[in-house]
DNA sequence: CCTTGACCTTCCCGTAACTGGAAGCCCTAT
DNA sequence: ATAGGGCTTCCAGTTACGGGAAGGTCAAGG
């Protein structure tokens, strides 16, 4: 398989597969010609890198997921202990978004939006408590 | 003032502030001996900035909040415009951490975490539909 | 007067995970 | 022969800084 095909079928473009090579997650062939040879060994493994991105995990992540896949001697404890980090990570990301959603959505609610230039949103910014 | 004195007051590290005054964020005027001297008001902009980056604006949106509220000609609509901007931008971040937070979840409860190797996590992004 | 240590300066590299684009080879079809 | 697509490598840019080196400056102490 070209890089193309891979690219379709992985639903990573190709750049981000040129990418993982580079980096050393995928180690296609190479034909005569120079281009990338990829097996279903190879297309298998974009795969599961492109889902592993999808549920947000990290490259290095990614890149630990994968050796345990391979690893017919891993234990399930590994995998789980990688996912459950990954899953406080998220759990913090969304309680700071919610927090900065919070406050600005009161802000917002609180602005005129007309053509007026008092605006609580800078004042809030400007003066939130003293600075200093 | 010395960049430290601004750095705690501002609560923004010291690399920071050189970093904007960089970008043309702000423009400190400079001692004799090359030290950069911050007035006043180069202090209240940078407290500005802190802030908004507190509520995750871009630089570049801190960039078209500062000079908002620079300008006394301003219309609160332009304002809330960028906030509200923001303000979706923070929720479709939210609904997507969510979603993988969903799925991680239901994996994460599903495995096992013992010493065999039989793991759905890895299942799941090793199969999860059809690949091609 | 000299040293010490805390400041300050600039400059350059590294981060995460790619994306865009240029220059140029390869392959197929007309 | 040429046109088009696909492939290659390499280089630069993205975001918003942080780390660290090399070196100037300043106030205090001996």
């Amino acid at each position: 398989m070209n890089i193309a095909e891979v690219s379709t079928r992985s639903r990573l473009p190709a750049k981000t597969i040129r990418y993982y090579e580079e980096i050393g997650l995928v180690k296609p062939l190479r034909a005569a010609n120079g281009y990338r040879a990829f097996r279903d060994s190879d297309l298998h493994k974009l795969a599961f890198l492109s889902r592993a991105r999808a549920l947000g995990f990290s490259i290095e992540d990614c890149r630990t997921l994968v050796q345990l896949y391979e690893d017919p001697a891993r234990s399930s404890a590994e995998v789980k202990a990688v996912a459950e980090a990954h899953l406080e990570e998220i759990a913090r990301k969304i309680a700071d978004l919610q927090e900065m959603r919070a406050t600005l959505s009161t802000l917002v609610t609180a602005c005129a939006g007309d053509h007026r230039p008092g605006c609580p949103i800078l004042e809030s910014l400007a003066h939130r408590d003293r600075e200093g």
